[in-house]
This record gives C-alpha cells, sequence and structure tokens, in this order.
DNA sequence: GGACCTTGTGCAACCGATTGCACTAATTGC
DNA sequence: GCAATTAGTGCAATCGGTTGCACAAGGTCC
C-alpha cells in the first residue's frame, strides 16, 4: 500500500539502510548517494514512517497534555487554548507532535498517565493541573518518567515547571493603584488552598505593607469558585462593611461579579483589577483593567524545558517564570 | 527496560502469540489461560506497546486534528475549545488518542496534512476550516484519506460532515423577534463568502418572507471580520440610515460592537441578537441573547463519524446536524 | 481402534524503520 | 607493488507486537 523505505531503495539502487542513513543525514554517506536517494523520496513522495521509526527508536516525539475538565474550566478558561497554541507552537518546530486528553478527575488523569507511561505513547507530559496533592506528579517522579508542570508545584527543586510571578504581579498591582492615589484596596482572591492564590495575596500585603498602609481583613474575601456569582457574594459581603476605593481580585470573572454589585447599588467610582486577561476584560462596559499571564509563554516555555529534557537526560531541574503585564483598561481610569 | 509481551509469556508459561490473542480477546484462548495471563499481566503492570501495535496493525487510533491560527480565533474563540473537548471525550471512549497542530494558513494546513498521511501517524483527519477552497479537502479526498469536515462543505455528497442548520437557527432567532412584536430588523453578518454567513443570511431573509415583511438592503451589512469593531462600524452605517428595532448578528463580538454604539449614543430599546454564545455574552451588562450552536456536540459527532468511517471503510458518506439554541437574555427583554 | 474433528497453543514471518558490524573498493604510505 | 587505512555501503538483528498456518491433545463416531 503505502511506500516504504525499500521502494525508495529499489529506486535508488541502494540499501534500505542506506535509504535510513540519508534520512538521518548521516555523514557516513556520500553526496552523491544522498541526492540519488534524495531524488527517489521525492519522486515517490516518501515520508518515513512515524510509528516505525518510533519503534526502532524507542522514542515517539510524542508529548502528551493532561487537561483538567471541571472546575478551573467553568467557563472554556481561553487559559488553556493559548498554553495549547503555544505549546503546540514551540513543538511544531522542534519536531515533536501534540496529544490531549481531558480528564474529568484525579483519578481519571493518574489513570491516563499510568496508560501513557506504560505504553510508551508520549515521550514527555505537560500537566496543567497544579493542584496539591499530586498523585499524578509523585507517580511521575517516581517511575522517572519526563513531565513538566504550568503552574508552581511544592517541591520546586525536584520537577521541571513554568509560571508566573504571582507575588510581584499582584504586588504591582496594588502598587500602580496606590501610586495612583488609592489607599483603601480591597482582595477578592479565588479558592484559599491554591497556590496560585496565596502567592497572589502575599503580593496585595506586601505591597501595602510597603506603602506603610495598614491591612484590614474585613476587606479581604476568598471565594470557592472562580466565579462571578462568587465574586458577588464577596464583593457583597466586603459592602456590607464599608465601600473601598479599589478591589483587586485573582481572576476577571471574580472581578466582573464584584462591578456587577457596584452597578446594582449605584456605587460609583471604585477602581476594579481582575486577574488573567481573558478577553472577558477586553470586551466589558467599562473595559476591565487586568493582568495578563501570558498563557501562551506559559505553554511555549513548558514544551521547551520539556524537549530539552528529552534531549539532554540529565538536564538539572529548573523552572521558567514568565513576566505578567498589567493592561490599564477603563475600570481604573474612573 | 520496558515491559514486554515476552516477559508476560515467560511468567504465564505460555508463548507470546498467546499473550497477544489474550489481549485481543481472542476467542480461541481458553478461559484458564485467559486468566493466567492477565494474572501475569497485573503481576507486571504490563500494558502493550502502543506503537508497537501500531505498526503491526498498519492503524495507530490517533486522529489528528487541523486547527487555523488567524482570522477566525481572533480572540481565542471557545468554539475551538468546547469542539476540542467533545472530540476528545468521545475519542477517549472509543479508545482513540487525539492529536492537534495549529497552522498559519492554508499551505502550511495542507503541508502538515500530507504530513499526517504518508507518515502514516493519523488513521484519520479532522478539520476545523470551512474555507471555500478546499486544497486540504481535494487533497485528501484524492487520496481517499478519511476525514471529517466541522461546518458545511462545497459539495455536501461526497464527504463526511458536520454542522449546525445556520438557515434555521437564524430564521428562528428573527421568527422569534417578529413574534415579540419587532418588526424592523437589521441584519449584520460576518465575510460574505463564509457559508455559515450565507445560510444565516438566507434564514432571515425567508424568516421576513414568511412574517410578510418587506427586506431592506440598508439595514443589511456584512463585516469584513468577527470583531467587535467591525460590528461597531456596521452599526454606525445602519443607525446613518434609520434606528432599527432590533438587530441580528451573526457572531457575539459583532453584537457587542453594535451594542456599543448604541450605547455611545445613548439609543435605548434596540433588541440585539448575538451567534455562538461565547460566554461574552453570558457576562455582558446587558446580558446578551445569542445563539448557541452547540459546539461540544459538533466536536463529538465528527469524532463519532470519523470513527465510524475508520471502522468500516465502505461507509456512505452522511452528516450530522447539530441542534442549535436560542438563550435568551437580557438584550431581547427590554 | 483408527479416521476425523475440535480446541488451544506455538512457530515464524511480518509491520517499516534503525544500527552494529562486516565487507569491498579506493586511497595512502613506504 | 603490497599492506594498511579509510570511506561508503549492505547484511541481518532488532524494536514489540500480530496473525496465518501447523500441529498436538483430546473427544467423537462407526
Amino acid at each position: 500500500m503505502g511506500i516504504t523505505i525499500k521502494d525508495i531503495a529499489k529506486l535508488a539502487n541502494v540499501s534500505p539502510s542506506t535509504v535510513s542513513r540519508v534520512i538521518s543525514n548521516s555523514p557516513k554517506i556520500s553526496q552523491e548517494t544522498k541526492e540519488k536517494v534524495y531524488k527517489a523520496m521525492k519522486e515517490l513522495n516518501y515520508e518515513p514512517n512515524v510509528i516505525a521509526r518510533s519503534l526502532a527508536n524507542n522514542s515517539t516525539r510524542i508529548l502528551g497534555l493532561i487537561l483538567p475538565t471541571s472546575e478551573d474550566d467553568l467557563f472554556e478558561n481561553p487559559f488553556f487554548m493559548q498554553a495549547m497554541k503555544g505549546i503546540s507552537v514551540y513543538a511544531q518546530k522542534k519536531g515533536y507532535y501534540i496529544m490531549y486528553a481531558f480528564s474529568e478527575n484525579e483519578e481519571k488523569e493518574l489513570e491516563f498517565i499510568k496508560h501513557y507511561v506504560r505504553s510508551k505513547l508520549v515521550d514527555g507530559i505537560i500537566l496543567f493541573t497544579s493542584r496539591q496533592n499530586d498523585k499524578c506528579i509523585s507517580y511521575l517522579k517516581n517511575v522517572g518518567h519526563p513531565f513538566v508542570l504550568i503552574g508552581r508545584p511544592e517541591q520546586p527543586n525536584d520537577v521541571l515547571w513554568v509560571d508566573n510571578d504571582n507575588f510581584r504581579a499582584m504586588y504591582n498591582v496594588v502598587d500602580f493603584l496606590v501610586k495612583k492615589g488609592y489607599k483603601d484596596i480591597a482582595f477578592i482572591g479565588g479558592p484559599e488552598n491554591l497556590y496560585v492564590t496565596r502567592d497572589r495575596f502575599d503580593g496585595y500585603r506586601k505591597a501595602l505593607q510597603t506603602h506603610a498602609i495598614s491591612e484590614d481583613d474585613k476587606v479581604v474575601k476568598f471565594a470557592k469558585h472562580f466565579s462571578k456569582q462568587a465574586g458577588y457574594e464577596a464583593m457583597k459581603e466586603i459592602l456590607a462593611y464599608k465601600i473601598p476605593q479599589a478591589v483587586v481580585t485573582t481572576d476577571d470573572l471574580l472581578a466582573l461579579g464584584a462591578t456587577h454589585v457596584l452597578n446594582e447599588l449605584g456605587i460609583k467610582g471604585v477602581a476594579m483589577v481582575g486577574f488573567n486577561n481573558t478577553y472577558l476584560a477586553e470586551y466589558q462596559v467599562p473595559s476591565l483593567t487586568s493582568v495578563d499571564i501570558n498563557a501562551h509563554k506559559l505553554g511555549e516555555y513548558a514544551a521547551k524545558l520539556l524537549i530539552e529534557k528529552l534531549q539532554k537526560k540529565d538536564m538539572p531541574y529548573t523552572h521558567y517564570i514568565v513576566d505578567t503585564v498589567l493592561v490599564e483598561r477603563e475600570s481604573t481610569r474612573l
């Protein structure tokens, strides 16, 4: 059916092994022979069978992505798509393929990862879950299968990972607000047990300290989900206590919910800052100032780390910090 | 290194071929032997090497997705993610893997498709592009490689495809508006050369006819992109002529742009309907009535068709029409 | 009790590449 | 001019499974 290396060998009047060496550009083959073989390959539209190569090489050049299904992507968070694109673009450039799978929960995730590993389908794995657990991480560490984590791991020194500097990102947000004259700044975060929430909260506190602004627990709320509803409720609680001058949040949806309360109550002049810079922020009226976490780069660097790991197996455990950018819009230009 | 079929054979005291037959659950193997082999497999945590199987079976059970990079997903359109999830969930259930690749343009797309086909990497391909061309489609038809198109093809009878009934969807929107008392309904569509635009426009016209409302070219505009800006401009042009009672659009972003103009000019009471029901619609203030195209199902059916095609190779060319749902929100409850 | 099935298993070729080693022909050295 | 070296290529084993065919053991039939 398909064209094989033998067809090329026959046409070019050499042996299959020679063709193979031409494919991998071995220096042991003369220029003359190479050209003969290239010609034959072109003539028959030949491309090596990837599967056969994989078997012989014991490497598939496939990277497997493990995507969560629930919670986080309540609303098809664009973050994933952006990161997936970043991964794909880099991987394609390096001649790697990307495979993805959604998993409903940690159990299924682990199951799939085990399958990936045992069946030798993928050379490396990229995890999108920054769960606290994490059975998947410990399994992968145990079996010594290459993987990269998007998000900060519990133990940052024996894992490859990429993340933003969430502390600094939020620090900068608050710093920015203070410099604009806001002093009384509320905080609405996501689930308290997530690193990303903790880090952003710490950044918030540190910035207040730096500017000698005293903290006030009563304007700090942690929502259970990244939803508009959760933001709405958190804001209500804060307002029951006082009207702050500004609100920082750890997600655009939380910010939208909070804004909604303010609109309902006809409260004007409260600055609002979102996080993640989803396009919700841009298309809101008034448009929402938000922190761009550069998901595309997160993906790109994840792929980069993983591929480097695959190519030099004793690569040290390291990580990338991807810069964030505060995108100012109308919600802080009141 | 890894556990192979031979290890299992040795442990279970049978030949590798017997183990292989147990794996594929051949009826020729006695229950007794099967259990012996299962036990050995469990004991060693064995899973067959997918690559070796693929080579022997001449089938990888991998489906390849070809994703566009530019235009359409200006803003990381959630449509893709939803469809990808639909595909993945169905495929996983059937034991297939998903691979994806982004391509900047048609050339690159074709290149990648050729690579997929010639290297025998994927068993089937899912195309997300409903371009008018289409070199990719004709190539795939020519070489006879299984594929499914998301979107209506030029020739609907020699291709597998899934799509919404865009004609009816828009017909229903207009019908809905008319029944609510709106008569003077403007239309803002996307690029005129896309089938999806044409079909929706035809639905619009037909509904007007049905209700004996005369058409007015001057309230019909086709934007060049699916962007807020394009919607904004189209709406401006329409308003230069008259203020309609309602506006239907073929994309949420166009609707947002149109709404923006109305807000700017302080025009109240114009009903607005979006399309695709991205979460922009839900989180808008006022929230936007929109047509849910059920991208998840589109993906699911695409996977279903493709996998059926792979399993019975003489499957007739057919297609699925996925239902749309008009989701009413505040923008039509004025 | 021997011919004939049936059932269950093993042998060996094969899928399409890669690669260590052997071998041939050309080149170099003396 | 011949041995030694080198460059270029081919042979055959291998990666880890699958499968057509042969065959052994046990059962059935007359």
